[in-house]
RNA sequence: GCGGAUGUGGCGGAAUUGGCAGACGCGCUGGAUUCAGGUUCCAGUGAAAGCAAUUUCAUAUGGGUUCAAGUCCCUUCAUCCGCACCA
């Protein structure tokens, strides 16, 4: 049967729309399932079929949840703020507002086009004032405890966008927004201290349900490393000059053959007139400042490196006098910018070591380090009071416990992870709503003046300064510091794009609420988010931003759970036809409003689910869609078989265990097997050409998370009560999921003979004699001996013979 | 380099967690319907051999454990994704 698709589709979602169905209640007394997928950008180019996958999920999910009378939430917003819609603003001469509102309304067609079951009464948008005022209202929160902080720092520079960019952003030396080469530049910025949350971060993992690959990267980025830090007096230094250094191994100590500081090291500017080679440090520093990233962590990591004439540190365990060097593989930014170098147990110090002709001292047996560092576990030797230790943990204790007692080191944790970099010299981002005032200094904003709104301005373009267009308003940027009320100037840099994300699962809660981010009572009802499916993608910044946003505002008693996510799983991405990521460039981008106009949203829907995995990445394929519109129209025609005559036992053991299969299948997100599931229930369906009425409703509700519009249609038609996605979700009678008889298969010796028919959990006796009687069995057997006989119920008997 | 994952027909992918490999879908082959294309329906479809029943081989690679391995252990290779001189 052909069925017109658009006009069906249209008409329900009308529907639904009217009957408010897909509204979450508040304070309601049903189980609550709040379902989060990652709000869209609204870019211009409108959506993808990436965003449909993305949404599909959570979306079955939440259908089925509904038909089983859970209060769901399943809200949806856009993440408006942005650089692609600024830099369109300035090639179209249009503002950032009219293009953002163009593309949410796009954005919002598509989605709706698509049938989502959204509650669309708890829409948001970043850059809605009543939105960013709390996004506001958070930083000022932050900026009084000392967790927003400015600070002159060498920053990641995009020359391109004009931007400073956090660490996260400029991942390989490379912009994360244009891709071309960052630079670093000393800059005055702001930071919010994730630091401070680091291992709340990292503890906090464990009482989540994420998936696992999830949990990992979220750990490495993080990256806490446990060591110590060592004191080092420097000879030729004041009197109680410290070079202090960080090191995992402090047990190595004794293998300590020189030193290593990072070019940038303030120790160097200190005693620049002590330093008897300091043209020749000047110069290597130039030289490392013009090296991008890149260049820094080429793949040939030839090391280089410049000694220190004139100072040398001193061994604190043995006095003995070590050269201090200064490379660009040691970074300023890790530790203390510092290291004490063992050639004999890394590979780094080995290769300077090497090239440089220092000493190399073996003090962990296992290697040969004429040959290589040896990076492994091992006896220590040349260690005095440290030999004969065997095991790293106990050296490595030891050692701290004779640092600690001595006063020249102690125990100490680090991070990869460094605070983040929080402000774009851009417009169209939420005001820092921050006053610097000649006599106060830096002032937040009270919240009465919140929000700071965004000025109107004729020119997006940032300043050749790289400053912020906002500073050319003078309107804007004069003010009156609201503590002494004298003349002050505002900041005006805005926040980066991932603020407005930090914190929107919480608006959905209460979108409307002027007094607070959300009411507490509602918080409690519907926090923490039950589920949360997004990109691998977003992972490490948007997950971890707002769970130190979340956490924050735990500790301010803003909200009511420490962690704001139970669950996180993630969807694979969807490839061109060609198997290769989908962009425009390629050209091999599929639009999803052509496949609906084509085949229509529930083809569509059931289509991208049934790709494969769902975590995986699977490429599109225009003649597997045709395979589900097959499945769709046929599932139109099950209605001409419909008869009064009474289930049929094959039937009736088949629905059961679809309804068990499709019900578990799409709680653990396989929808392709869900989805399989109800095409051979289909087909056995035809075999036994008819089914009840009450059959076919089974059939349609099982179906309707995934293609809804069609099956309100044929519940309507062979009517049902009210709506499908209200109905009842069907449930199955365990035993009649299992069958009286089943099919057992019987090897010989491992190979597969033949296979017979046995009541289900037929005893062994039984299950051989039936065997053996199976003509290839017995021909198989003649003459032989057996052996062992293995029978393991309703799966399988092997019968070994020699 | 480190970490994680993946590897199954022509293709996308299944496999109740150690128990009949290839569910379901696409594609392909043959047939029916049709003036024809499309659609729909029926049958077939991992490879090789055979008229056949059947036999042999087959889950990247090589080995191992087991009555039994796609699944567990070890080796090698390939692809993808993170991180990357993190001391």
């Amino acid at each position: 049967m052909k069925y017109d698709f658009l006009s069906i589709e249209k008409k329900w979602q009308d529907k639904w729309d009217a009957a408010h169905v897909f509204e979450a209640q508040d304070g309601s007394e049903k189980p609550k399932f709040f379902a989060l997928v990652e709000f869209p950008y609204p870019s211009g180019a409108g959506m993808h079929v990436g965003h449909i996958k993305a949404y599909s999920g959570l979306e079955v999910v939440s259908r089925k949840r509904r038909m089983q009378g859970y209060n769901v939430l399943f809200p949806i917003g856009f993440d408006a703020f942005g650089l692609p819609t600024e830099n369109s603003a300035i090639k179209y001469n249009t503002h950032p507002r009219i293009l953002t509102d163009r593309n949410i309304e796009k954005f919002s067609q598509q989605l709706k086009r698509v049938g989502f079951s959204f509650d669309w009464t708890r829409v948001i948008d970043t850059t809605d004032e009543d939105y960013y005022r709390w996004t506001q209202h958070i930083f000022v929160e932050m900026f009084n405890k000392g967790l927003a902080f400015r600070d002159t720092a060498l920053v990641n520079y995009c020359p391109h966008c004009k931007v400073v960019l956090s660490n996260e952003d400029s991942q390989g030396g490379k912009c994360d927004i244009c891709h071309n080469d960052i630079v670093q530049k000393s800059k005055d910025v702001w930071y919010l201290r994730i630091t401070k949350y680091a291992d709340r971060l990292l503890q906090g993992l464990d009482s989540v349900d994420y998936l696992p690959q999830v949990k990992q990267q979220q750990v490495n980025w993080i990256g806490k490393s446990t060591g110590a830090f060592v004191n080092f007096s420097v000879k030729g230094a004041d009197e109680g000059e410290m070079l202090r250094i960080y090191t995992t191994r402090p047990d190595t100590l004794f293998g300590v053959t020189f030193m290593v500081i990072a070019p940038e090291h303030p120790l160097i500017e200190k005693y620049r007139d002590r330093i008897t080679n300091i043209d020749a440090l000047d110069e290597y520093k130039t030289e490392c400042a013009k090296k991008t990233e890149f260049q820094r962590t080429q793949l040939v990591k030839e090391k280089t490196g410049v000694k220190i004439e004139g100072i040398c540190g001193i061994n604190p365990v043995n006095g003995k006098e070590i050269p201090i060097y200064t490379a660009d593989y040691v970074m300023m930014g890790y530790g203390t910018g510092a290291i004490m170098a063992v050639p004999a147990h890394d590979e780094r110090d080995y290769d300077f070591a090497k090239k440089f002709g220092i000493d190399i001292i073996e003090v962990i047996k296992g290697g040969n380090i004429e040959e290589a560092a040896y990076t492994g576990d091992g006896d220590m030797v040349n260690s005095d009071f440290l030999d004969g230790f065997t095991n790293k943990k106990d050296s490595i204790k030891r050692m701290i416990e004779v640092l600690e007692e001595k006063g020249i080191g102690e125990e100490g944790v680090q991070y990869k992870m460094k605070d983040w970099a929080f402000n774009r010299q851009r417009y169209w981002g939420e005001p820092i709503p921050i006053v610097h005032c000649p006599t106060c200094g830096m002032v937040a904003l009270p919240e009465s003046e919140l929000p700071l709104r965004l000025p109107a301005v004729e020119n997006f373009e940032p300043g050749e300064g790289g400053e912020s267009p906002l500073a050319k308003i003078e309107s804007f940027v004069n003010c009156k510091c609201p503590k002494c009320g004298g003349d002050a100037k505002r900041e005006t840099d805005t926040m980066p794009q991932w603020a407005g994300s930090s914190w929107y699962f919480l608006r959905y809660i209460d979108p409307k609420n002027d007094k607070a981010i959300a009411d507490p009572e509602k918080l409690n009802y519907w926090m923490p988010v039950d589920w949360y499916n997004g990109g691998m993608e977003h992972v490490t910044r948007h997950m971890i931003y707002s769970r130190f946003w979340h956490k924050f505002l735990y500790d301010m008693g803003e909200v009511n759970t420490e962690e704001p996510y139970a669950k996180r799983t993630a969807q694979g991405l969807i490839l061109g036809p060609d198997g290769e990521k989908m962009s425009k460039s390629k050209g091999n981008v599929v639009d999803p409003n052509e496949v609906v106009d084509q085949y229509g949203a529930d083809v569509l829907r059931t289509y991208i689910l049934f790709m494969g995995d769902y975590g995986a990445a699977a490429p599109w394929s225009d003649s597997s869609v045709k395979g589900c519109k097959r499945f769709i129209e046929r599932v139109c025609d099950l209605k001409t078989i419909i008869q009064g005559k009474g289930e049929t036992e094959k039937l009736t053991s088949a629905f059961h265990k679809t309804i068990k299969k499709v019900s578990n299948d799409i709680e653990d997100m396989k929808f392709n097997t869900a989805i399989a599931a109800m095409m051979g229930l289909l087909n056995e369906i035809f075999e036994v050409g008819q089914l009840t009425v009450d059959e076919f409703k089974i059939f349609i509700r099982l179906l309707c998370p995934i293609a809804p519009h069609i099956c309100e249609e044929l519940w309507e038609e062979i009517g049902g009560n009210g709506l499908c996605s209200l109905a009842e979700w069907p449930s199955y009678d365990e035993a009649k999921t299992v069958d009286s008889t089943v099919e057992v298969a019987v090897q010989v010796n491992g190979k597969l003979k033949g296979t017979v028919m046995l009541a289900l959990n037929a005893d062994k006796d039984t299950a051989l004699s039936v065997a053996k009687a199976d003509a290839k069995v017995a021909s198989a057997i003649e003459g032989k001996t057996v052996v062992k006989e293995i029978v393991i119920p309703n799966k399988i008997i092997n019968i070994v013979v020699k």
